[in-house]
DNA sequence: ATATCGACCTGCTAGC
DNA sequence: TGCTAGCAGGTCGATA
């Protein structure tokens, strides 16, 4: 589910309610991807901040230190004053002051990590080898292009690498390129300046369509308050294969590209 | 260093 | 109707 405009969207939609918040109780279910990293005693009676993000972590800012939370491929949040006992795939409830904060993951391929702060321990490990941020404004398009330069492998897998620039995934990568007009085959490297910058700007102009529209709702997106993101009734070739490309008509491809679909139009994309 | 591939886990759909 | 294979929004760690 998740890519950056799923996580902004979900960041988006409790940050104001959970803000100075007061941790009461933790409750864990199953096994996420990785342990806590901490008792769960040791989150009682801390304050949360704010709720900020860096690419798809959300980043719970704490008295003492860092909570991280990601959503992997299944994962939402949810956060209300009151909620009903957990139910199957609930698998963490943060209580506070303001209200429960529950992440529901079926295939539990999202954690809920601990770290003494954002630049050290676990945060370091997860957070350090990122690359940009396409939304700061501080994104630099000459390092953006240049970075490409530096990778052979193909221009999809390297935008889903996540370490030139994060937040693009399997959707939005294949979004962005067919409105850049790059074959996704094509080595990063081959991609010349213009076409990168331009890349650059459709990705931008993607992701933020993305979090206008709510996110993307394939099945089990929701936001903090339970509402779908609408963003997939404007993707031009995901999920369309077959069908025809609304530039030149001719049909879309479907390609796997490391174990994931790549979908674009061999017409249009070169 | 970089690229590829399997692994993690559950649910749903298409096809037989 | 029921079973099975294959696929799904991510990304880490092992291997070449």
């Amino acid at each position: 589910m998740p890519e950056l405009p799923e996580v902004e969207v979900t960041r988006q939609s409790f940050m104001a309610r959970i803000s100075h918040a007061q941790i009461v109780s933790v409750r864990m279910g199953k096994p996420l991807r990785w342990p806590l990293g901490c008792a769960p005693e040791q989150l009682l009676q801390q304050t949360i901040y704010q709720v900020r993000r860096r690419g798809k972590y959300l980043i719970l800012d704490l008295d003492d230190g860092v909570l991280l939370i990601h959503l992997g491929m299944s994962g939402h949040l949810v956060f209300a004053e009151q909620l009903p006992a957990p139910a199957a795939h609930d698998h963490f409830d943060l209580h506070t002051t303001h209200g429960v904060l529950r992440l529901h993951d079926p295939r539990r391929f999202g954690a809920v990590v601990w770290s003494a702060s954002q630049d050290s321990g676990a945060a370091l490990k997860l957070l350090g080898g990122l690359g940009a941020e396409p939304l700061d404004p501080d994104f630099d398009v000459q390092a953006f292009a240049a970075a490409l330069k530096r990778r052979q492998a193909s221009i999809k897998q390297v935008l889903l690498a996540g370490d030139v620039v994060v937040g693009v995934g399997n959707i939005y990568a294949s979004e962005a390129l067919f409105r850049a007009g790059i074959d996704p085959r094509k080595p990063a490297c081959k991609v010349s300046k213009p076409k990168a910058q331009k890349l650059a700007g459709t990705i931008q102009q993607v992701l933020s369509e993305a979090i206008r529209q709510g996110g993307t709702t394939l099945r089990d997106f929701r936001n903090s308050h339970g509402e779908y993101g609408w963003f997939q009734l404007q993707a031009q070739v995901y999920g369309r294969a077959g069908e025809p490309c609304l530039q030149c008509g001719r049909p879309i491809n479907m390609l796997r590209q490391g174990q994931r679909s790549t979908y674009f139009c061999r017409n249009c994309q070169k």
